[in-house]
DNA sequence: CCATGTGAAGGTATTCACAGCC
DNA sequence: GGCTGTGAATACCTTCACATGG
């Protein structure tokens, strides 16, 4: 049925879903049925139909889902219909290495700004983007930019997240260890990588 | 009461306040209320309480947590009592850069390997780590290791999995978009960075 | 006949409210 | 008074089973 609200379980599945459609359409596939998607994606398919049940009916029983249109329809719902200039702050180990990751391209997140506040570090090109300093930072909103990726040290987490939150963003992944605060209008992700790796062990029975 | 089954999102969530009573601890403090941590960590005083609950009282009424003996605990049940030595494989971007993590040593998983296929990094120093060979891979049972990080190119995802489960790993963070199949004897965590962006854009509300 | 879409059932996690203890 | 521990109530998500449609 169309109109139902999309539990938050399922948005954070739609990602994992749209990839399995790109590659898909790369494959010159048409339809794939939610079994073929799910294989792909490790899930169940009747947990992709459920998925897909509440965003309306996107496919034809007996031969399945039209590729093309379903993904468009979740780029549509995950407001990834228009390419996201996002910005990134902190270009140290890890924000190098997010710079020069190349998989946000495939969901139309493209960073385009570079922020440090180290004086050595700025003016650098760093994966085709220039460093700049964190002063510029306030600039954001006139250069389009509504996402950003936070990877300074813990202690400045707190101050950029504010200077990010001034600056009039609208999204912030945090890659700090740290509880950060914004106003609601702003949605705050955080991604403790250390946390993930610490939960491991829990699951590996003796040893 | 004691001996009850611990629910998946409360060990997801006794790293972050692990993190919070270590914090409390070098603080010099004995003592914390439910109150206090939640603030800490971001989460309510009731959900804590109740997180603690599955696995014994650790709490006096009117005075808090013992934060020692409750870190003890945690670290005990998360099996993150023991140093864990774990290997990284795939020393590109990312993978450099999690070398340079610091935040792995808060929890007690020690980086002591890294591996690469390129031969231009095998023999190099990252971070304190001699890079080596993935050929090297096979021993990683003698040395004690089994935790691994998986940070290679998406195509190299599976056969790099394939080679840690046969050298005995037991546990595995995937930073590589993709599914990958192991054994249930061993525990796959994937994490997929680009992901947790993707779905930034759907909480913002209009722009 | 094959694959979708969905009510209903079942399971799991969150939230509440308060009794009990220091 | 302050804070814990927990049954009960609620909300949420998953799984099932099957009617429905191409």
């Amino acid at each position: 049925m169309r109109y139902h609200k999309i539990p938050d379980e399922t948005v954070r599945r739609l990602p994992i879903y749209l990839r399995g459609l790109m590659f898909s359409a790369d494959q010159g596939r048409e339809h794939i049925s939610s079994k073929s998607l799910a294989d792909y994606v490790g899930v169940h398919s009747w947990q992709i139909r459920k998925d897909f049940s509440y965003f309306g009916d996107f496919g034809t029983p007996g031969v399945g889902y039209h590729i093309e249109r379903l993904a468009k329809e979740i780029k549509k719902i995950l407001r990834l219909d228009v390419i996201r200039r996002t910005a990134l702050v902190g270009v140290g180990d890890l924000g190098s290495a997010l710079l020069a990751y190349p998989g946000f391209r495939t969901y139309g997140l493209d960073i385009v700004a570079a922020f440090d506040v180290d004086p050595r570090k700025v003016g650098k090109r760093i994966s085709e983007v220039k460093v700049e300093g964190v002063d510029a930072l306030s600039h954001l909103k006139k250069r389009q930019i509504s996402l950003a990726i936070v990877a300074v040290p813990q202690e400045a987490a707190q101050t950029t997240v504010d200077a990010l939150v001034a600056a009039g963003v609208r999204g912030i992944l945090n890659f700090t260890p740290c509880k950060v605060t914004a106003p609601k209008r702003v949605k705050v992700i955080t991604l403790d990588i250390a946390m993930e790796l610490a939960r491991l062990p829990y699951y590996m029975p003796a040893g």
